[in-house]
RNA sequence: GCCGGUGUGGCGAAAUGGCAGACGCACAGGACUUAAAAUCCUGGGACUGUAAAAAGUCGUGCGGGUUCGAGUCCCGCCACCGGCACCA
């Protein structure tokens, strides 16, 4: 409850902030400013009571909510009937919900959003301010798909109206010999002519009813009707007709496109089938390539009109100068697009956070919404006996008859928050989990997020991390460590950053991104390499692997497998050999015989006495506080050597194998030095924690001593000093191929390992009656022989 | 089509440019046992060779290159996995 309280703060605080272009960032709205024409039509130039409600005249309100960063929004929006809920767009794949994979259809809806889009450029430019893996960083810039290019308005023959194109090669603009609308562009209607009105009329209806689902798997083949009208290219005033296909979205751009058939491929095969020409306008570098269909940068030619001239120009100059004209002229202007929509975050459900929104009539007997103050949150969800939507299609909420009115004067909003609401921030609020003063104390922020030393970045700048900042774990800005998997790629890690950047421009939070260090775990596949999943029935439940094998091989196993951001599949063969170390570790310690008779003790025992019966079980007799030879302290100083540096980069299954080592070792020692074993167990403990403590715990009740937790015991260091060895095994090569392996002193200089080789008893074949050209000798490493 | 990742024994995998296959699984042989399980020991890339050895040749997806020396670096391909995709 508290946290559903936190998480509304946090909408209330987008509600009442904008996106300020000006000064890059999120600000109260406080700060916006009306125009000067809302201003002057205005009746009631008070906004300072909000609160107060009447004084906001309709068309400062619908100022306010254009800018608001959650805003209601009337668009088609992505209904899944099956769910019973609407859907944001990173929750649709190929027409099909992400969870459950079921239809998803257009429709309009009246919806909450969240103005996502105004991050774009900085969601888009600080993922270079963190440590992801670069297929995460793609997947998010591919998502974001910013696209760099320019808006050009072409004038619609015969009428005032002009139609805006969004393209990517203005450089293109001489060879547009058609124009294409989005079925659903708003000046379609005006435009088309009496002849062509049934076909259109007949084409949009037809475009409408196609399902998301229909239109990415009817991509093939291109569609589309003549309007009857026409526009005038603005270079060099020739008219052409205007199309509409729904190969161009309404959603993208201005929803209009200029086609140039030569250079484009949607455009090349739409042309194709309706007969359009198409007219060359860039050469390719290649003399020989086809310059039909071609997309790639060039050489302008064919781009001459009256005022400009691009022709001869490669295409980057090309596109510069089309930009100037254009600009100069007011026919158009250099512009960024995104393939980043705003976020949909309604949802017509039961389980999730109510909005803290009414919604209210005014004296225009228009409604409209209003946030709930502060002091009335949380917002509960009312006590229902079915959760089920309403008979005419209402979100479960409109079920609770008196909740909805309980505030007099208006009626409260149903739609809940999807469930990514709270997973955008809970990372937050377990740095100060009961605070219930603020949803995290300042104090609390700055110690976990790390934030000292961080300078802010600006778009445009450097990345401000230094690679010192890099190296020191406490510097290090946002979660220090997050580990996940890559489903989230556009989901909650988009979601979250964008949240987080909001309560950072609005002073809540310290940092610029949320998660530093973001390792994606490899997804483990089922026993026959497939996906695990339901339907192929190759689904391993861990509670049975547990059962089985105890939590500490299980654990062990998922860390031994194989690197971690591998996918790899399950192997419960694999299970049973780490459960064997785990057993070899075990006997190692405790003596066989004390063992048995417990096993024995147990078989008869009744089973209340079993805990007593656990005090059989003794301590392995070679256990003893005498002092280790220096070979034992070589094996031990080797494993913390390899399981610390493996640990630090996340390298789990060779520290594994570094302790099976050491284990496969110390089981043929007579004698088990005390703190050799106990600097064991402290390399074990964060891997099979059970086990380590019991041991731990034994080993101290056996020699008198106090076990403080494994937990808290400091890390073991390794001594260098022990692990120097004064012989080394050097490979001799004759011809770069390897013949023996020579012995000889760590210090021993190059004659010395010269004559060693020269000796090897396995080199000699290849070197005997040969003349030795050169010899190459890397010290410490190998000896290599060039003979002729 | 575009982007990212991965290719090494029968399998999961190791290898700062310097003895390829550590460690584990599976397999085979042996010890213990009346027997089995458990446990312990031994073996193991392929091919040639040998009674068995010894020894040699080949071998990290494919083709080139750099280097005394390449699984590792460079260039060009191929295959598989993941993501995006009528985004102008």
């Amino acid at each position: 409850m508290e946290y559903f309280k936190w998480t509304q703060w946090i909408f209330l605080k987008l509600y009442n902030s904008w996106f300020n272009p000006e000064t890059n960032k999120a600000e109260p709205i406080e700060t916006l400013k009306f125009p000067a024409e809302i201003v002057a039509s205005g009746l009631r130039p008070d906004l300072s009571v909000p609160g107060a409600g009447t004084t906001f005249d309709s068309a400062r309100r619908a100022f306010v909510d254009s800018k608001r960063l959650a805003y209601v929004s009337e668009a088609p929006v992505n209904w899944c009937p099956e769910l019973g809920t609407v859907l944001a767009n990173e929750e649709v794949i190929d027409g099909k919900s992400e969870v459950g994979g079921f239809p998803v259809i257009r429709k309009p809806m009246r919806q909450w959003m969240l103005r996502i889009t105004a991050y774009a450029e900085k969601l888009l430019a600080d993922l270079d301010l963190i440590d992801w893996s670069d297929s995460l960083k793609e997947m998010q810039r591919n998502w974001i798909g910013r696209s760099e290019g320019a808006e050009v308005d072409f004038q619609i023959d015969g009428w005032k109206e002009k139609i805006r194109v969004f393209t990517t090669r203005p450089d293109t603009l001489f060879g547009a010999t058609y124009m294409v609308l989005a079925p659903e562009h708003a000046l379609v209607d005006k435009i088309t002519t009496g002849e062509q009105c049934e076909a259109v009329k007949c084409y949009r209806e037809h475009a409408a009813r196609k399902s998301d689902l229909e239109r990415t798997e009817l991509a093939k083949e291109k569609s589309g009707v003549f309007t009857g009208a026409y526009a005038i290219n603005p270079v060099n005033g020739g008219k052409i007709p205007i199309w509409i296909a729904d190969y161009v979205l309404a959603s993208y751009g201005t929803g209009a496109i200029m086609a140039v058939p030569a250079h484009d491929t949607r455009d090349y095969e739409f042309a194709g089938k309706f007969n359009l020409p198409v007219i060359q306008v860039v050469q390719p570098a290649d003399a020989k390539a086809d310059w039909q269909g071609f997309t790639g940068d060039g050489v302008a030619v064919n781009s001459t009109g009256p005022e400009i001239s691009l022709t001869g120009l490669p295409t980057a100059e090309a596109k510069k100068m089309i930009t100037a004209w254009l600009e100069a002229n007011s026919l158009g202007k250099r512009t960024i697009n995104y393939k980043l929509r705003d976020w949909l975050f309604s949802r017509q459900r039961y389980w999730g956070e109510p909005f803290p929104v009414v919604w209210k009539k005014g004296p225009d007997g228009q409604s409209y919404h209003e946030a709930l103050p502060e002091s009335s949150l949380p917002v509960l969800p009312p006590v229902l006996e079915d959760y089920k939507p309403t008979a005419d299609g209402q979100p479960p909420l409109a079920r609770a008859k008196d909740w909805l009115g309980e505030i007099p004067g208006s009626t409260r909003e149903t739609n809940t928050m999807p469930q990514w609401a709270g997973s955008c921030w809970y990372y937050l609020r377990y740095l100060d989990v009961k605070n219930a003063r603020s949803f995290v104390s300042k104090d609390a922020e700055s110690y976990w997020m790390g934030a000292n030393g961080c300078k802010v970045n600006s778009i445009g700048t450097q990345p401000v991390i230094s690679n010192l900042q890099l190296a020191t774990k406490s510097m290090t800005p946002g979660v220090d460590l997050y580990v996940g998997g890559t489903e989230h790629a556009v989901l909650h890690l988009l979601y979250a950053r964008f949240w987080h950047k909001v309560l950072f421009d609005l002073g809540c939070v310290s940092t610029p991104e949320p998660f530093y260090k973001l390792v994606n775990q490899g997804l483990i596949l089922g026993e026959d390499g497939q996906k695990m999943s339901k339907s192929r029935g190759n689904v391993v439940n861990p509670d049975d692997v547990l059962v089985e094998y105890g939590a500490d091989a299980f654990r062990l196993y998922e860390m031994f497998m194989g690197p971690l951001q591998e996918t790899k599949p399950w192997n419960t063969k694999g299970v049973e050999g780490v459960y064997r170390f785990l057993g070899r570790v075990w006997r190692l310690f405790v003596d066989e015989k004390s063992e048995t008779a417990f096993e024995q003790a147990e078989t008869t025992a009744v089973s209340s006495n079993r805990g007593e019966l656990l005090e059989l079980i003794l301590l392995d007799g070679g256990i003893t506080d005498l002092a280790a030879t220096p070979a034992q302290f070589k094996a031990l100083h080797a494993c913390i050597k390899k399981v610390t540096d493996d640990l630090d980069g996340m390298r789990f299954n060779t520290a594994i194998s570094a302790m099976m080592v050491f284990i496969n070792e110390a089981m043929t020692w007579q004698n088990k030095p005390l703190p050799v074993m106990k600097t064991f167990l402290q390399l074990l403990a964060p891997f099979a924690p059970h086990l380590a403590e019991e041991l731990w715990a034994r080993l101290h009740a056996t020699f008198g001593q106090i076990a403080p937790s494994l937990a808290y015991t400091p890390w073991p260091k390794f001594d260098p000093a022990l692990l120097v060895e004064s012989e080394i095994e050097i490979p001799v090569q004759v011809n770069g191929k390897f013949r023996d392996v020579i012995k000889v002193p760590v210090d021993a200089n190059n004659a010395t390992i010269e004559a060693a080789a020269k000796a090897a008893e396995k080199a000699q074949p290849f070197l005997a009656s040969k003349t030795i050209k050169k010899v190459i000798i890397v010290p410490k490493k190998m000896v290599n022989f060039i003979v002729g």
